[in-house]
DNA sequence: GCCTACACTGACCGATCGGTCAGTAACCTG
DNA sequence: CAGGTTACTGACCGATCGGTCAGTGTAGGC
């Protein structure tokens, strides 16, 4: 909806792309319900008002700061289930989920361990929705109990594992190391359960 | 510190206790900063000014929500040490410590996934001293990075598990169930670790 | 009966919350 | 130079935050 040629940079998104990074960060620390506009706003030089004026509400906010990785996940999904079901497939789909987790760790981190709180909202009902299904994609209707801990322990911990390195007291993983470690780590996880995939 | 026979259950004790775990439900599921006192007293019974009469702040409550957890556990560690390094004494240990998740999940949750937020608070640096020699415990100075990822994945996995099984769509697992298959999937993820105990 | 200690409460405090609104300076289009 | 759009802001709103304080009722010890 512009005629402008290029440099519309400047202004046009980044001002708002800063203000999501900046909020995701805020949100992952310390929680969306302990993050105020306000915060958010100083962080990014803004005043609260801009931050308003770019979001309709802190709800708004958060929303768009999840829904491009959930956009994301669910691409990796519909590939992993359009293609046939083999070890191979699982381990490929592994290497591209884990991936995706390195990627977009604070995202993850946010719906991981505040989900539960954020219930009502549209991004979260939609991120449950991804996850149930690939829980289905991976081994049907998550029959055993087994399952269901191997499944939720793979997820959980490696979204655990990858907001909470930081707060290590030794230095950091690199994302090389972290990323084969966890391909090790989760393949393992998941080996044991058959796979099943089927769509919808 | 006190000399009147025995019925004084009905209000020394209780309504500290009952407000400490009301406290530690919204904590949890809502966090922290997202938990107001007066939400903690409305769904007590009681007025905002009752529970700081029995806590001095807010953060005194959590305090006093997560210490009695952090004592169990600093018992439980401290046996483990004291023990002779050997595969039976691991899982013993693994036995215990899943014991101990599913009884104080709440407690756990609330460490691992707000403990970053919460950095200032006494208890929660006592949770982090208190991990850390665990995982010295469990393999001296976390060398290798897929030992690291092990543990953290085991850790907040288990965590993870135990709190948002409550946000499946399906019945959730009985305590038993849910036992069990912990002990298998973290006995699994931590048998390639070398075991070195170490005091201290 | 008196007195202290205890459990508890309502009124109130300054600060901050998410959000609204009326601007304003800069820029593009005609 | 008008006129409109865009990006942004300060002042302000009612509500709520954590926390203080001056009580109030009551039970037990003397």
């Amino acid at each position: 909806m512009q005629t402008s040629p290029a440099p519309e940079t400047s202004s046009r998104q980044t001002a708002r792309e800063e203000l999501k990074s900046i909020a995701l960060r805020q949100f992952a620390s310390v929680g969306f319900a302990g993050t105020s506009l306000q915060q958010i706003a100083d962080a990014a030089g803004y005043s609260k008002s801009s931050v308003l004026y770019h979001f309709a509400s802190k709800e708004a906010l958060l929303e768009a700061t999840l829904t491009p990785a959930m956009d994301t996940l669910g691409e990796i999904l519909d590939r992993f289930v359009s293609r046939a079901p083999s070890r191979s497939a699982q381990d490929a789909f592994v290497a591209e989920f884990i991936d995706f987790l390195l990627v977009n760790r604070l995202q993850v981190h946010m719906f991981v361990n505040q989900g539960q709180s954020l219930q009502g909202m549209a991004v979260i009902g939609r991120a449950n929705g991804l996850i149930e299904s690939l829980a289905s994609s991976l081994c049907g209707e998550m029959r055993t109990a087994e399952e269901r801990v191997r499944f939720s322990v793979a997820l959980g911990g490696a979204a655990y594992m990858l907001s909470a390195s930081e707060m290590w007291s030794t230095a950091p993983l690199s994302d090389d190391e972290t990323r084969a470690a966890l391909v090790t780590v989760v393949s393992e996880l998941l080996a044991p359960m058959q796979l099943r995939p089927m769509a919808s």
